[in-house]
DNA sequence: CAAACAAATGTTATATTATAACGTTGAAGA
DNA sequence: TCTTCAACGTTATAATATAACATTTGTTTG
């Protein structure tokens, strides 16, 4: 699926991008969130909430659901993950600082996932939507096929 | 947000198409399955499975949730109803016949929701894939916005 | 610094959504 | 009529997510 060549150098660059990205916005990117937003870059298949909460089992935290569903909750709405509504898992954004007009590409072979940010797309979409008087405030796009890697 | 102006009417068509579809391809339209797909088109806001729970109870059926959710399956198989994965919630296919190319506009004043069928839409989805040499195989697109009567 | 407050996390319980597994019934074709 | 299989009944449980309240930690302010 995916363009990334060293998956060590992707996970460092969003760790670092997440960092600055918290500092700048004055917030609290804590062990808890910080340990999250790794798992979760851990490999380019979307995570689910409760591997997620596996993963920290065994390391500092005394893990539970909210544990994870509030980790989870920060890093969304600073829009450093987005969540895959049809498959309830959640995947780190490749990028974070413009996440408008950004789809999903799935591979329904090897489950990875791909952020795609297409203004064409998007303006073909909100064409369509202002002929229906429609005021769009969030898309919801998310498309399963097969990636390239696996034809 | 609809252009439904008698919605009696509006179910009824919906239920003759569902019948006369089942009949061409020989499925077995039984009386759950009817009774689940009438309850679904009661309004254009999308049902929960576990409404359509309640509203079978106190009916002929012993209900439980495997009931809903098989009579859910059939009528996702068959077309007759959508999924809105981002809200875990069914709704009635408009254009049960072709159904492809499909997407919904979901009011978050109202709940209402409406399928919208755009070929110019479906174009631009597909050319942004190729680009990414993906081979599509399911679409989910859903937008959250205020339609035009809840302006 | 200490007190006061707010944000983050811990903890228990439970809500919501969905499926597995197996038994029973009844319609449709052989 | 018999057989078969799809549909439905039933029980249990899996998977996903949140409510509510207690405790800890970090930040601000007197």
């Amino acid at each position: 699926m995916l363009d990334c060549q060293d998956h060590e150098v992707c996970i460092e660059r969003a760790m670092r991008e997440a960092e600055s990205i918290c500092q700048e916005k004055g917030l609290r990117f804590t062990d808890l969130r910080r340990e999250v937003l790794r798992l979760i870059w851990l490999s380019h298949v979307p995570a689910k909430a409760y591997d997620i909460l596996e993963g920290l089992k065994g390391k500092e935290w005394s893990a539970k659901p909210p544990t994870v569903y509030r980790a989870l909750d920060f890093l969304l709405e600073t829009g450093l993950v987005h969540k895959l509504d049809s498959i309830n898992a959640y995947i780190g954004r490749s990028h974070p600082r413009d996440h408008n007009g950004c789809y999903f590409l799935i591979c329904t072979d090897c489950n990875e996932a791909k952020e795609c940010c297409s203004s064409e797309l998007s303006d073909a979409i909100e064409l369509a939507w202002n002929k229906n008087s429609f005021r769009p405030k969030k898309i919801t796009l998310e498309v399963f096929g097969q990636c390239s890697a696996c034809r």
